[in-house]
DNA sequence: CATTTAACTTTCCACATCGGAAAGTAATAA
DNA sequence: TTATTACTTTCCGATGTGGAAAGTTAAATG
């Protein structure tokens, strides 16, 4: 029935940051911590799995200190959550 | 943002438990578990946790050997599945 | 070159949850 | 009393959780 949820994708953290991605093109982590209400650690790490499965792309830009650095979805992180969506409107009989 | 999200309904088997009930108003169990396609004990253990936060309804009838179970959504399931759906909708930015 | 600062990242921890197998329980029938 | 059916609970190892604290890194500054 739901092959199609993506492990990767479905927790609650990680839903968010796909959200959040996917209407936003590109967000700095400071903002996606205070959007999800989460500390650094927590950010890190959701962030660090959604990059290991190559649903990233992270543009690091020069700043004082350490460079920023800019999170947004990649093509397959793009097609990984609207595939996550459909499952879910199939799931849950959303309408489309 | 989403506050809104039930960490009781989210996980996906018990999101799968509830939205087949929610279609279909009354299951048994071994129609469930065949559907989601897990073992007596996780489907089980998945059924507790709903009905010890009183989102489901049990409706026992004869049969041969123990009685048979008929589960649904009880009021309160069917609320927090809206709100649930409300919730991923938000996030998701899906069409209602 | 050493130090500071900013921006994460990793480690540590204790705890919650996961699924499946196996064992247990309950209700009825034979 | 035993068998059958329909779950339920226990056991298990594996995985995931969040937050605090410690570590790392890159660039700027003294």
């Amino acid at each position: 029935m739901s092959a199609e949820l993506d492990p990767v994708i479905h927790p609650v953290h990680r839903l968010q940051i796909c959200a959040l991605l996917a209407n936003a093109d590109e967000m700095e982590f400071a903002l996606l911590r205070d959007e999800l209400g989460v500390s650094d650690s927590v950010l890190s790490k959701q962030l660090k799995y959604l990059d290991d499965a190559g649903y990233l792309t992270i543009r690091k830009v020069p700043s004082t200190g350490r460079p920023r650095s800019w999170y947004s979805l990649s093509k397959d992180g793009q097609r990984a959550f609207q595939k996550h969506l459909d499952a879910l409107r199939v799931i849950a009989a959303l309408a489309t």
